[in-house]
DNA sequence: GAAAATGTTCAGCCCTTGTTCAGCTAGTAT
DNA sequence: ATACTAGCTGAACAAGGGCTGAACATTTTC
């Protein structure tokens, strides 16, 4: 596994490198964001680890660079505790995942596998789940080949629970992922995409891929275990 | 999972309280020094989540007078990011994670997450024993592979005896694991509960999973034994 | 600027779930 | 043997979470 890790001080590079060669990453080391760029371009990694505090070039921005060349490892970013609004933004970018530092290195490898897993089967951008497909790049949602036509905020649903494949998802979770700030909490808005989101990806709820969990939210179905 | 929140700024401690009841802790609320050490002493907790900055008495010293009386369920404290510095006489009194003020509802729970998971012993969130498994991260439990859906308070249960296989469970103590303070004690929800369990995961009842100790109370057979 | 599509709110219904209860069974003590 | 107690069991019930269709609001499209 090839690893990208961009980061600026010192230390914490030093003591992030051992802990991910203990585990078993190639690791490359960038202290900015001219060199990452240029790695990332430069070779095909696995993953990349890329804090957003950087010198030369901003870490959203590299993202953002990474994404507009085709690079579509997955990325996860950190964000110092007091700047994690900056996450939206790098979400945005198109990272993959962030964590918030200081954090514990268990925290980070778990993740990282996590993502690694969920960014296996979509090499080409696109997840598949039994009839159901899902292209990030293009934005293009299918069902048994016939496209379908979803709008933003039912894609972002849809994305999400593709995207955590047999994982129950919260409704609070949900929300604040498509959300950018705190939303009011008493209200029924996921409960009406995940209702047109039934209804136009299986009228006739014969597949029926998004599972209640009452109390704790919906999970989706995953058709190839 | 009972969580012991102890914190005084009112605001925050409202907050915190829906977003930890939200996922699924039942929560007990102290606002000073003095009310969390007894509240502490006295019931056995999963995890606490303890404010350094206290009225009465110092959050420090919460923490190594529980850790004095044997308490050893796991601890975080909370530091304003002015007094971070605190934060090491925390650790030293016997805390094992910290956070710094403010922050991120996400990281708290996933650090909540971290911290049980750890102190469990479990280094996966999976627990198995024979052919029932629970997995604590995805709330999912299933029997000979097989994947059984319980409610809430079912699943709290369970996961209880779960953690706890082998051992002899007394109603009193799952009922103060299951809801907050105090509860009408005579009432048989319990029992209600296990019938419920021992039905839907053993309905043939050829494992037996679930003694009876007439008396004291229920014990998960240690299948791995 | 009008029409269409999308986002958000609302009210009523439905059904799971939490809880209680009453009658029953099986250990335990007298 | 008898009475007593703890636990078992099925059913009843109420409350709340989730579902749903439609209305209202906002944004996008033309």
């Amino acid at each position: 596994m090839r690893l990208l890790l961009v980061e600026d001080d010192p230390a914490l590079q030093h003591e992030l490198q051992q802990q991910l060669v203990r585990q078993n990453y190639s690791v490359d080391v960038a202290a900015d964001g001219e060199i990452a760029l240029f790695q990332g371009l430069e070779y095909d990694y696995d993953i990349a680890v890329i804090d957003l505090g950087l010198p030369k070039m901003d870490g959203t921005t590299v993202v953002k660079k990474l994404r507009e060349k085709g690079r579509n490892f997955p990325i996860l970013i950190l964000t110092a505790r007091d700047r994690w609004q900056d996450k939206v933004a790098g979400l945005d970018a198109g990272a993959d995942d962030y964590l918030t530092k200081p954090f514990h290195i268990e925290e980070l490898s778990s993740r990282l596998n996590a993502l690694i897993r969920r960014c296996a089967g979509k090499a080409s951008s696109t997840i598949n789940n039994g009839p159901f497909t899902l292209d990030t790049a293009t934005s293009q949602v299918s069902v048994e080949q016939i496209s379908v036509n979803l709008s933003a905020q039912e894609f972002k649903v849809f994305k999400y629970l593709m995207l955590h494949i047999g994982e129950v998802v919260s409704k609070t979770t949900l929300t604040e992922h498509i959300y950018d700030q705190d939303f009011d909490l008493d209200s029924n808005v996921i409960e009406v995409f995940i209702r047109r989101l039934r209804k136009k990806l299986d009228p006739d709820s014969k597949h029926n891929f998004i599972e209640t969990k009452r109390g704790q939210g919906y999970r989706l179905i995953d058709f190839t275990a």
